[in-house]
DNA sequence: GTCTATAAGCGGATAGAC
DNA sequence: GTCTATCCGCTTATAGAC
């Protein structure tokens, strides 16, 4: 039922496995919470559900980093899709930040496996641009690290985000402006001085 | 009581208010649930409490941006102390960043009123930089957000970075290729070709 | 599949002895 | 100040009718 994954995907990035409350969620997809049970036996089985669903936006960005391509080019694409990503869906950026926050329980097998081999292989991506000349010398994980955090900040953090500017990603023109100044500073900061 | 305000930290930090248990607090803390609840009459206290101790250190960094520096080294000297924060309290790092992903319920006035002032005041000294030539033009808001993220990220993700890497901050080299890393591309993306 | 009713247990908070 | 015992509401989960 898509009904229950999308309001258990908005509870459970507010307020991880153990803040949330199944009956919040029943209410929120128009059922009765025993209904809720009947398709998943338990609220740990139903985050699990929730975590699963979303895990494949959340890998997708960085697996189109594609090595043939131009850093600047291969980057600009990058941060310009994990900066969709936190437009298009924020509440799934929140819920692995909560999970990871929580020490990621039920995320770590997929950080020791599917992320830490997929981040392997861009490292070396990145390397082989520095020693091509192409970037400058960054260390690889650091760089990473950077775009996503400044990616997914406007996701993760985006009550605060609000609070101080008055804008989100929704916002056309504040999302051109978070993209220009994370596209300037990050591209200006690793590629080679002409 | 300050073990208390410790042991509440570190559940507050990791769960929130509504996922936290005081029985795990107090048995972290050392002594009984209705002893606790003797120091803290509830739950909601004791995580304002917890919220309050926590804000000083979380506007410092902020505050000593100096105006009067070269920018180089008032962003390096900036990026230094948030790291170094990230490092020595990143409980307190993600103590804000579930308050802020649940919607900041309780710092919400904090945000409006002190950091936002706080935030306008750099605002103005970074636009200053740039109207005096010494800063390349880049957005104030968008530059901070992504001093706080690129630095925060290593308390806030700790659980991914070591994962992936195998360090966190504590280690000290690890510290100082985070340290130059971020620095680097910072500095690079910011400030003006000479 | 969906509901009402309810069991079973957890968790916040209090009473009261020491 | 600190404890044991306990109350009571809330939350997950089940039973069973429709």
């Amino acid at each position: 039922m898509l009904r229950i994954l999308d309001a258990a995907l908005a509870e459970f990035a507010r307020y991880g496995l153990g803040g949330s409350r199944i009956d919040r969620i029943a209410a929120a997809a128009g059922l009765s919470k025993p209904n809720l049970l009947y398709y998943f036996r338990t609220k740990e089985l139903l985050y699990r559900a929730v975590l699963e669903r979303t895990l494949a936006m959340w890998l997708e960005p960085l697996r189109e980093l594609d090595p043939d391509d131009d850093p600047a080019d291969a980057l600009a694409g990058y941060i310009t899709r994990k900066l969709h990503y936190s437009r298009t869906h924020p509440e799934g950026s929140r819920l692995f930040a909560v999970e990871v926050i929580q020490g990621a329980p039920y995320l770590e097998p997929v950080l020791r496996g599917e992320l830490a081999a997929l981040v392997e292989a861009k490292v070396a991506t990145i390397r082989s641009w520095i020693a091509a000349g192409k970037l400058a010398p960054v260390d690889p994980y650091h760089l990473l690290f950077m775009l996503w955090a400044t990616t997914q900040h406007y996701a993760d953090f985006a009550a605060q985000v609000r609070t101080l500017t008055g804008h989100d990603l929704a916002d056309e023109a504040f999302h051109a402006s978070a993209r220009e100044a994370v596209l300037g500073v990050v591209l200006r900061g690793v590629l080679p001085r002409p």
